[in-house]
DNA sequence: TCATATTGACCACGAGTGTAGTCAAAATTA
DNA sequence: TAATTTTGACTACACTCGTGGTCAATATGA
């Protein structure tokens, strides 16, 4: 299931408070001015792909979540790996550090994300 | 500029090999069955887009990539990044790890890039 | 020379996307 | 009660994308 790039700011404030009603979700929205139409279109569409469940609570729906964030920024992730560097995780690392500064910070995450894969591993 | 799954595939010929005409390129597309008219639109929208330069050789043109292969994966990998994960760079590649299974040689080539990372900062 | 093949230029068309509008029913407010 | 607001259902519409067709000009082979 593809989630386009307007329908993931829609996602994105379901994922941090799951259960709001259109009006809501459209209030929370940042960075677009979209209408209120927009968000609503948004919300069916994604429904209708079965990324979000609509309860019917009084004259309104509340949205929640079907899929998990993280899954979905796994599969995102996995295809973008598939698609430019035939799945290989190294290479799509390299450009990443490229693309973004790392901080420090980032860099100790780094480390120990490749010491814990490590240790699975053996 | 974004370059779209289909694309995609072109540029991947043309990257591999630079200065093809359209019908070679057609030739070299691998695991589609695309007709030459489908290579050709394809061609005429990424020249439009500046991503291909077009040399007239005779009655046909030689098509040369205008962005670098790195350049496009770096561009990639940043938006998903800003995307999803809100350019942070670790929880991206955590959820790589898990998406697709790391090989020792990946683990390598992982602890090398983090290494060298860290040796550039300080 | 005439038929055929190759090439570029332009067009088509359905599905998906971003962005919204209309309409009617129900709820709220004057 | 009458006007207004809110909500959902349905519709719209231009643009992109994947996929490929038409047409005319040139090149090539019989």
């Amino acid at each position: 299931m593809r989630i386009t790039d307007a329908e993931l700011s829609v996602m994105d404030v379901l994922w941090a408070e799951p259960g709001l009603g259109a009006a809501e979700v459209a209030a929370r929205i940042e960075g677009k001015s979209w209408s209120a139409k927009t968000v609503k279109t948004l919300l069916a569409r994604l429904v209708e792909k079965g990324a979000l469940r609509a309860d019917p609570e009084g004259r309104r729906y509340l949205y929640t979540p079907m899929i998990a964030r993280a899954e979905h920024q796994k599969s995102a992730v996995g295809r973008l790996a598939d698609k430019l560097f035939g799945g290989r995780a190294a290479p799509l690392v390299a450009h990443l550090a490229d693309a973004r500064d790392l901080t420090d910070d980032d860099i100790h995450e780094l480390e120990d994300l490749v010491r814990r894969l490590k240790d699975d591993r053996s």
